[in-house]
RNA sequence: GCCACUUUAGCUCAGCUGGUAGAGCAACUGAUUUGUAAUCAGUAGGUCGUUGGUUCGAUUCCGACAAGUGGCUCCA
């Protein structure tokens, strides 16, 4: 007998060689029919693999993350067979669960596959999953597994193999299909009750663009209809806010053929929203101590030679032009125009921290395939600012600049992030990053140690820092999911060496400074992006285009609205009058539609009182205020940059 | 840049197997003067992304290019 301890710390009696199924029926038959895996001994198991020692047991089912991702993992499976069924030859590389479902990599010997083919593979599958075939586990000896895959004349297989020791190499079979596999997996295909195989796309065999381009199929499936529709349904109300969408219905921004791809053209609502961000902007850089600089659109090359941008980057520059025997590029970053002016004048450690900032405008030449809306485009306004401190100020002015961050996060409301520390990879040193070994070592602690002391939760990854030093990231999701960095700080002990810049410390010795290159707002482009999308285009009273929409009741109240529209304006609040002869109800619907924050609705009765009745978008009717309440109110709502409300 | 898909009126979308296009909303005009999410009627608006080809004839079939979209790679 083997004693099994359960979650809530029991301990039952079982025979040495029971199964956690075996385990969930005994306990009852409902739970048994939910069980997809289980955590044995911390390790992910297939609930059906007989458990021959002590264990701490987890039943997995739906609910737990582990759970969705064996039952996401089983389906790849069953789309495996699917395919092998309808394609006979397909060679397939690797087929993992993702966050939400899964997707498999295959080589179809240049057979394209079209949306028609789609819905035949989950048509098969269906017809597979109501077979209920049981995922069979069965280890196998590395010599009979490479024979099988020989046999089936699959070379990714055999790679995959190949990175594998005998004695821990797994086959699963299920219904006629056999996969070399880990596991685990759910007891059997009938779990699978809801299919949706969403798209096709192509994908580098191992990620890497010089190997051949595999068939990447991404599903998603359920164990219920219920689920799959909910998910569906979930989609659809993303999309609705979805920055390209509200960026059109709200006349933020567009974009043109003639003008070129991932070119901006802020319109007149977007410009506002854009000045209100560098309003704030500029009020917490002055009170931080920062100085504001302008610098020209383009630079020699020789600036970029100097920089060392050029070697790293020049890619993702656009070409050069030639002028009077000279090439000039158009500008990719600031900071080198804020080096020049950092050395334009001799500084000394009284000058120390010297911080200038920009909104500086910088053109990338992104692969095409990349460009995204407003959060990948190829002209970006940066909220731009570099600090050039002595290593003793590092940290502080390190930490200054995070405070800064989950300050604007403060206001904007902004929770959902991973703060993110980029750290070099030593194989790529004198490649992707300077060759200073030890210098990065010593930066990289400084900067962990920030963030450990201002108790900031992070991640770390390797080989995801700037070329100059380490960086931390803040990592955001739009609304389809795909991440982007918003805002980042980076340490950089390189470029203050390639532009001997220099301060002379208090012994009269010349030194470099360490920089700071920051943006805690991005740029106006991604930041936009992303506040339509995390405020599903009801921005906030401050940064909202229009800020109130005056509605009379007809063209009899015109006069007292317009007399109120040009009160207010005269406060500085940004409000027009919808003077058009339609019914309360249409204007009402439009403005609503247009998210203006606040409706004033003016009829007889509010004319003759010298009143107002205020609707707040989303929130309907609220109620009749004086002239003089409701300037106050939006004033301070205004001042204070409150978010909703 | 690579794989796949898409591109019809300002917007959202119809248009079966080739015979030069249609709806709703928006716009404009007129009527209506309205009390908290769509008043009615009329008018106008499109070289069907661009460009080659096949055809008596192409929005429709084929190719190239461009832009957009979903991924891959990239992202100072």
């Amino acid at each position: 007998m083997i004693n099994i301890t359960l979650p809530d710390g029991a301990v039952r009696q079982y025979e040495a060689g029971v199964t956690a199924l075996d385990i969930a029926k005994s306990i009852s038959d409902g739970l048994a029919r939910k069980v997809l895996a289980a955590n044995v001994n911390g390790q992910v198991w297939d609930a059906t693999r007989p458990i021959n020692e002590d264990a701490k047991l987890t039943l997995l089912t739906w609910q737990d993350k582990d759970g969705q991702s064996t039952f996401w993992h089983s389906s790849a499976h069953l789309m495996a067979e699917a395919i092998e069924s309808l394609f006979p030859g397909a060679k397939f590389w690797v087929g993992p669960a993702i966050d939400r479902g899964f997707y498999y990599d295959m080589d179809l010997g240049g057979r394209q596959i079209t949306e028609e083919d789609l819905r035949a593979l989950e048509k098969k599958m269906n017809e597979l999953a109501k077979q209920n075939n049981a995922y069979i586990r069965k280890p196998i000896a590395k010599r009979d597994a490479v024979a099988y895959f020989e046999e089936k004349g699959d070379e990714y297989k055999l790679d995959l193999l190949q990175g594998l020791n005998d004695g821990e190499i797994t086959f699963y079979t299920q219904g006629s299909f056999t996969d070399l596999c880990r596991g685990p997996h759910i007891p059997n295909t009938g779990f699978i009750k809801a299919i949706k195989l969403t798209n096709i796309a192509g994908a580098y065999w191992k990620g890497d663009e010089k190997n051949k381009q595999l068939t990447r199929i991404y599903g998603v499936t359920f164990p219920s209809q219920k689920e799959l529709d909910e998910y569906l349904h979930m989609l659809e109300e993303a999309k609705k806010r979805d920055h390209r969408k509200l960026g059109k219905e709200l006349g933020i921004y567009t974009m043109d053929d003639d003008v070129g791809p991932g070119l901006i053209m802020w319109m007149p609502n977007g410009t506002i929203i854009i000045e209100e961000l560098e309003k704030l902007a500029k009020e917490t850089e002055s009170a931080a101590g920062y100085k504001r600089v302008v610098t020209p659109h383009i630079a020699k090359e020789s600036m970029y030679l100097t920089s060392g941008h050029l070697p790293y980057y020049a890619d993702s520059m656009y070409p050069p032009m030639e002028l009077e025997g000279e090439k000039y590029y158009l500008k990719s970053m600031n900071c080198p125009h804020h080096h020049k002016i950092f050395a334009a004048e001799p500084k000394s450690y009284r000058d120390l921290p010297y911080r200038i900032a920009e909104y500086g405008t910088v053109y990338r030449y992104e692969q095409s395939g990349e460009l995204f809306g407003l959060m990948r485009v190829r002209c970006l306004h940066m909220n731009d600012a570099h600090i050039y401190c002595s290593k003793e100020q590092f940290a502080d002015e390190f930490r200054a600049v995070n405070e800064m961050y989950l300050k604007y996060f403060k206001i904007f409301g902004i929770d959902k992030y991973v703060m993110r520390l980029s750290l070099h990879s030593p194989e790529k040193l004198g490649i992707k990053y300077v060759n200073e070994p030890e210098l990065w070592k010593e930066t990289e602690e400084m900067v962990r140690q920030v963030l450990i002391e201002s108790n900031i939760p992070y991640i770390e990854v390797q080989d995801e820092a700037a070329f100059y030093g380490p960086k931390i990231d803040v990592q955001i999701f739009s609304v389809i999911g795909r991440e982007f960095t918003l805002a980042t700080n980076q340490v950089d002990f390189s470029q203050g060496r390639s532009f001997k810049l220099q301060y002379t410390n208090a012994d009269n010795q010349p030194e470099t400074p360490l920089i700071i290159h920051r943006a805690p707002l991005g740029t106006h482009e991604r930041f936009i992006g992303f506040l339509l999308e995390h405020y599903a285009g009801k921005l906030p009273v401050w940064l909202s285009p229009l800020q109130v929409k005056i509605l009379p009741i007809s063209d009899k109240f015109l006069p007292y609205a317009n007399e109120l529209r040009d009160q207010l304006r005269k406060k500085g609040i940004r409000v027009e009058t919808d003077e058009r002869s339609e019914k309360i109800g249409k204007k009402i619907r439009e403005a609503e539609l247009s998210r203006v924050p606040y409706m004033l609705v003016i009829g007889e009765k509010e004319a003759l009182e010298h009143k107002l009745s205020v609707r707040r978008q989303g929130k309907g009717d609220v109620g009749t205020q004086t002239v003089e309440e409701f300037t106050a109110h939006i004033l301070e709502e205004i001042a204070d940059r409150k978010s909703g409300e």
